[in-house]
DNA sequence: GCCTAACCGAGACGGTACGTCACGTCTTTTA
DNA sequence: TAAAAGACGTGACGTACCGTCTCGGTTAGGC
């Protein structure tokens, strides 16, 4: 579901023709093309992608309203899935939520464009909040969701709230990921990093560490 | 010193009329007037910082070779200093630091357009190295300086390399600061967070671990 | 009988659902009142004109290859019906003829649109023949058929052929109709040119030259 | 000088690059060339002509605020020069007039598309003014002067105003000539026409025809 | 006190992209 | 099968900026 039609409701479907998922599919589809033959993010115009998906101006135009909400979904399809968590242990939780971040990061950089134009889209407020909304957010709940049962299982200190103990497992590797997309990202930083935080968020007191 | 100048080299400086700096300061405070105006960034074009700083566009040319390397300098003007470090210990270091981190996060909200030019940086590699150089990387180092002290001293672990370190106490308030400027920055934030991060990571021979 | 249905032919009429008569003066009623209305000529498009008569483009299309065919159809229901001619006199048939030029400039003067709308026509040639045809060509044949009667009775000098007559009878009346629409088109204009023009064209044996 | 110009009032020399007059013949040319070339009226697209003359579209809107207007200076380039009148007698400027009128529609067939572009003019009341106001009305004016001579010499009736008298001298031509440019404009016909309209408009009790 | 080179403002220039509109064709559903 | 509706590829519209290039007019040395 597009960005548009996000946010103009449900359209009736009967009067007069549908709109083609296919052409849908490759405006979106040459859009990614571009970005991916490395055509620089200012020289992808939307006269450009409408020549590369071989499709009409109007057409682009009808279903976003810029270049910005395009590229909105088109990071959306470009995205990743959420990583399976497995559930045995809050280590084990984050070590594979870190994991997620840190291959985002390496998939960021084989095609480094995706990265600016997540970048670019923190230009418009509006299309910011389109994207946390629908791929920042649900993210961040699920590691909130993380620290909610290592903190009720007697994993995690529970003076903190749950959103600092979230940055603080997280900040680490997003910095890396997102920011310094040009750091260090080997393999096994994951482990380090959850085990060298966790040392001190334990409770203090814990009679049973579990492991 | 611009970024163009920096590139070109040394200018010989006798023949003919020389470039007046206050048609330099103009230009670089005029594009400031139009952001904190809060033009969209895209409206901000070369045109209209020459009619807002009453200047004509070759002259902008003159001493920048495009928007991008204009913002460099703009956004340079606009960074606060970087904070004095008291040196009384690691703790006070960092609390330092991260408060810095912390208070650019709420300048960045409340004049929220910078936040955004350095964001569209991103977009050309070229420029986003000329900003990393000159701001991010000094400041990186300064860190990394904070955490060797603090190995040196004793009061941090030894076994874990100083990047790692160094990610590990600014990711949390950076992430919050940059990725999530409409996060809670409340004031004593750095504090806790400090002491949260520390509390794993001293040395594991520290008679006391939590004072 | 439009000039589309014209060119391809009878249609055969049994199969499927027939075409709506009423469909088509819509068509050419909404087309005429969006000219009236003073829309400006160029905006009349054929998808104002579909929406104006609450009908699909397509339904339009399938009656006229065109805007400038469907203009055709337009004028030919605007042009007033040809004057009656009274048959007692060169004189008084010529008068009648040139007072139906002047009225037919001063119509089109009202709703002066109509008038750009035949000069439209001759952008394209084929266009400007079907209105030949259909509208000025019979018009022209009754003048000529004038002229030819009024040198068989004596009344016309017979040493210069019908089609120079014609438009040195003709000629001055249309030029000020068409050509100079805001020039003076008073009443008994007819009359005075009709007698200055006939001076000097009567037989040159005729008795009594002017009455 | 163009439309645009002559609205605009004088323009102070001295501030910007000045404008090329060079770019201005290349527009004016480049347009004819398409007209000549046949390329249909509708398809002289303001984005075609800027193709055909090497020139940014812009550059055309800078002068002139749209076709019409630009079509307006096309044909006043194209247009022949009045012609010279010998003043010998009425006949003579006369018949030399005509001439003139037959010749341009002569001229108007070759170049068959000049006509549609005088025709297209007639869309837009402000555009048809100025060139009416600018090609139109002096020759009018030189046919005025014509026969207002003749009156003065005795050449010509007086009971009948000039207006009249000029519009029965050249409407006969100019409808054939503009108005039925596929009729016969035959050598000789000005002369014809000429003779047979002078011999009924000659003063009643002419003393001397002066021949 | 000139000379001259580079600066400065203004704005024309050839381009390219913008977002809109109309073209004429093509699916849809409904009647 | 016609009809209304509207999507589709195409391409022109008029505007805005791009970065470059003249213009006339400063503004500094160096002579």
């Amino acid at each position: 579901m597009s960005l548009a039609e996000s946010g103009t409701g449900v359209e009736q479907p009967g009067r007069g023709r549908p709109r083609s998922e296919a052409v849908e599919r490759a405006i979106i589809e040459g859009t990614m093309k571009l970005l991916e033959e490395g055509v620089p993010l200012g020289e992808v115009s939307i006269e450009r992608i409408a020549r590369t998906a071989g499709v009409g101006k109007a057409t682009i135009y009808r279903r976003w309203s810029g270049k910005e909400e395009l590229f909105v979904d088109v990071l959306r399809a470009a995205e990743p899935a959420d990583p399976e968590l497995p559930g045995t242990s809050l280590r084990d939780d984050l070590i594979v939520l870190l994991e997620s971040v840190r291959r985002r990061g390496l998939a960021t950089r084989s095609s480094a464009i995706l990265h600016n134009v997540r970048a670019q889209m923190k230009s418009s407020p509006r299309i910011w909040a389109a994207y946390h909304n629908t791929v920042v957010e649900p993210r961040r709940r699920i590691g909130l969701e993380v620290v909610r049962r290592g903190q009720e299982n007697g994993e995690l200190r529970t003076d903190l709230d749950r959103e600092l103990l979230y940055d603080i497992f997280v900040g680490p590797m997003l910095v890396r990921a997102v920011l310094h997309p040009d750091s260090d990202l080997a393999e096994g930083l994951a482990e380090r990093m959850v085990d060298a935080l966790l040392a001190g968020l334990r409770p203090v007191s814990s009679p049973e560490t579990r492991h």
